[in-house]
DNA sequence: ATAAAAAAGGATATAAACTGTCTTTTTAGG
DNA sequence: CCTAAAAAGACAGTTTATATCCTTTTTTAT
């Protein structure tokens, strides 16, 4: 119960080195899944989300690649999983439109409440800044 | 990412169920799945998974049904939980057979284990006795 | 201009997990 | 013996996960 898809392993892996390259050059898309060790037209789908909203820039043509959207000291892991996994939702009941008609009068749900505090909460607490090997 | 399953919502539904009604007596499965609006031959499946761990005791025949294995006291909503769903494990490096080789070295991997452990505890907090609804 | 590089977008394929149903078997009571 | 009820196992439809492939668009270099 409540795993991490590939997708966001992958995702994360994926930013977390790019966060732990130069700033300001741009990283193509084949060496960072060669380096990640994530199919690269897996990566490229990952990418192409984060570049959407904005945590990762995108240059198309010669030259081109990919660059950190902010400083890593401003990207949280909450960020990153929430961009390709969507919400955490621990049971439906706390979604933004909940579907249960039962959560007025339920006892656990406060309790499913309460777990998805702590997790967003743990991981809004860890940035890419924190992340990257240092050595 | 990280949602209950039909079968982990249900099973708690269940056994919350069973611990409102008079622990001395059986509850008939069919009774159960009409109350908690499951599908019984669901529901029979996950009282199945409960009985073989001793969480309900189970009765054939004539006069038979279900019962609560403890006193509702000592049944946490985190063994209900990983009764059906298995462990709680946000990422396969902080399963019990870990799989990830990185993970030695891996900054990220701290964080799942806190995860793990927070949401962990956050269900291990709480027994089917508050969960029952006292009026 | 043209060719090449690189990401974006879309379609597709396979496998696994989820959500159930159905049938048969075992156990117990009357 | 007959009936009630759970146990066990097989099966099926749907959805999600995990990719891969191909075409298009954008940009740069020659
Ligand atoms: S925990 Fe309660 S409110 Fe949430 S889905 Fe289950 S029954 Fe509904
Ligand atoms: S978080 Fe780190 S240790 Fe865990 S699976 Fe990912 S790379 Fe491996």
């Amino acid at each position: 119960m409540m795993e991490l898809t590939r997708k966001g392993e992958y995702a994360i892996r994926g930013i977390v080195y790019l966060a732990g390259r130069p700033l300001d050059k741009v990283c193509l898309l084949s060496d960072i899944a060669a380096a990640v060790d994530v199919p690269p037209t897996f990566l490229a789908k990952i990418f192409q989300q984060f570049s959407k909203i904005g945590l990762v820039k995108s240059f198309r043509g010669t030259g081109g690649g990919f660059m950190l959207g902010r400083p890593p000291e401003k990207i949280t892991l909450l960020e990153v999983v929430e961009a390709v996994e969507g919400p955490i939702v621990p049971n439906r009941c706390v979604a933004k439109i909940p579907d249960c008609e039962r959560s007025n009068s339920c006892n656990v749900h406060p309790v499913w409440k309460r777990v998805q505090d702590e997790v967003r909460g743990a991981l809004e607490a860890v940035t890419l800044k924190e992340l990257v090997s240092e050595e």
